[in-house]
DNA sequence: CAGGAAAATGGTAGCGCTGTCATGATAGCG
DNA sequence: CGCTATCATGACAGCGCTACCATTTTCCTG
């Protein structure tokens, strides 16, 4: 009856508390015999503590059942191990492997990833970094060096890292990428050398998808100044292996004479690339394709598709090391980092 | 000089203040003239302050650029309106697609997913679920049904939603997903009403993708019903093009007689299928090709694979839903949804 | 063994917010 | 007009933890 039950009845409380029935770290501690700092320490700076103290509060853990409240520790310390990783989409597997780079590397550091999607809007973007600022985050990672104006403020006054990643530039901290408009050049100077001369590049969504309108840049550029006009079809889907097709049957259409297209990714280039067999057509004899990104897939399909190969995972990986080595105090040399980019012909060419 | 600046050096103060310049809800409520809680709940109930109030509160905020601690929140209603998502792998786009569904459907409720991945390993799901119950999470998704002890235990005395997803099964609270070992029977089933008879199934992990060898159950026991061997072959790397372009190789080496292989996945029936293509094989006529999933890239391979269609997307979106209508306080009438599958013939059996 | 440095431990006071209750202001009703 | 429902607001305390400083204990070293 007058058990030490959490609800017993106290003589005239003025208020109710609301304590929820957790183990908190003070039970640990006086379990343990010690001060509930002490228990912190032996918790965090294990080193900072005894062997014995040490033992007795980890015993007392494992014999409570104790789970560290983080939301509490975080509010005490304003650090809370969280890295808020903000991506355009989830379905474009590039931001994946991305995103799996940085988890390697930062979950084994004892960091959590906090993952936000804007579905390629900047005013998303904008909402989700409120929240993740909220959320005390330890640094944070975008995809991009756009933003819109409020959110552009929000990040300058944020007083902890910020990593850009996918592309290379004038960013707001740190910055990890690839030159886009150079890969660009890089494809359109390879299908010129291949002989080609009718070259249409295919993008989807190019106003959202800026970094293919970078690739399209540079791309324009080359065939400008070897004199070649540079005609630009844009779907209005979202790359995936059926809007290949359809841009494939679209420019075929539009533009008959094509001997070659440059397309904005592997999705698009591979997507295109089957349907061209499915109709018997050669490929590259009658129409040569081109891709970007280096997606597996591309390496698979027969023939081989041309692309330009990005490491996705490496950009990941090197991102999270500078924002781990810049989060534990040390020194960065370098707040951006150029991770390249590979032109791997295939026999779509 | 003796402006209102946060370092303002008092007389003497016993102790320094750690305390973050950022804005805090008291300052929004002192610039709007109005007291803290009632601040608070302008942004919260907006519903619960008179029209006035709430303006010149919205107003502060925008003018003082405040951006709420969602720690401190936390902390003190110990709701934090975080969602963990644990998955296996973040490279199989089938987790990332179910990952996609819940993200749309939290997000727009104001839920954040809090991402964690396994590689496969029940000892870093254990430690993960610790961290995100640290995290006070509103609930909890996890991709599979089984744990291990600790974690079983730990999941058992929460007093949170915990929905786990893919598999259909008896959980430990809502379970929404599909009955593999009856896709593998329904697949092995269309492989015999089509003829044939020596039929390998293909797998990478088995113990790991333990889904994967349920579905082989499936395609087992049909089998042995019809008085059929069933081979089981087992790959050593996860699944991937590569990997199921190996396993054709090693089929073709150790069971020639093979007219028919069911791979665990799309990732290797796709790349078994590009393979034989490359090698000169006619699919299906030297050898019939059959996945699961019903990825994109099954149904632009000329022949089409014959898979199996999970509802992937659907698959989280309904997990999200229930979801929230149990965080809203609702009734859940059923704690275990089928979403089903459905049998897509391609020309690849 | 004195003297001082280093290591180990603890007391106190919040981190910024919200739950609980109490109170004042406004409205409703016979 | 008095009395009760309703709304709007505020005071208080504390969520569980850690930073800061102070204190005690241990370990050297000459």
């Amino acid at each position: 009856m007058s058990k030490d039950s959490p609800n017993a009845a106290s003589p005239s409380p003025a208020r109710q508390r609301r304590s929820s029935d957790q183990v908190t770290l003070s039970q640990v501690a006086q379990a343990a015999g010690v001060s509930p700092i002490t228990a912190s320490r032996a918790l965090n700076s294990p080193d900072k503590v005894s062997d014995s103290a040490r033992l007795s509060v980890l015993q007392a853990v494992e014999k409570l059942g104790y789970v560290p409240n983080l939301v509490a520790g975080s509010l005490a310390s304003s650090r809370s191990r969280l890295i808020a990783v903000i991506v355009p989409s989830l379905i474009n597997s590039v931001f994946v492997e991305v995103i799996k780079g940085l988890q390697e590397t930062l979950g084994a550091e004892g960091y959590q990833i906090l993952l936000g999607n804007t579905d390629y809007d900047l005013d998303r973007e904008y909402q989700l970094v409120r929240t993740f600022l909220g959320w005390s985050c330890s640094a944070l990672v975008t995809a991009g060096l756009r933003h819109n104006k409020a959110c552009h403020t929000l990040l300058a006054n944020w007083d902890h890292p910020i990593m850009e990643v996918m592309e290379l530039g004038k960013g707001m901290d740190l910055n990890v990428g690839l030159d886009h408009v150079a890969a660009g050049r890089c494809m359109a100077g390879h299908l010129i050398d291949k002989g080609y001369r009718h070259i249409v590049y295919v993008g989807a969504r190019l106003s959202q998808d800026y970094r293919a309108s970078m690739r399209f840049d540079g791309h324009k550029a080359v065939l400008k100044e070897k004199g070649i006009d540079a005609p630009l079809l844009e779907l209005d889907t979202l790359g995936s292996l059926q809007a290949g097709a359809e841009g494939l049957a679209q420019v075929l259409a539009q533009y008959p004479h094509t001997q070659a297209i440059h397309f904005a990714n592997d999705d698009l280039a591979a997507g295109a690339l089957l349907a061209a067999q499915r109709q018997g057509l050669n490929v590259p004899g009658d129409i040569a394709i081109a891709g970007f990104n280096g997606l597996p897939l591309g390496q698979h399909v027969t023939p081989q598709l041309t692309t330009i190969l990005s490491p996705r995972e490496e950009m990941g990986r090197l991102a999270a090391k500078e924002l781990i080595r810049r989060l534990s105090g040390k020194n960065v040399y370098r707040r951006q980092h150029d991770v390249g980019f590979t032109l791997q012909t295939g026999g779509s060419t």
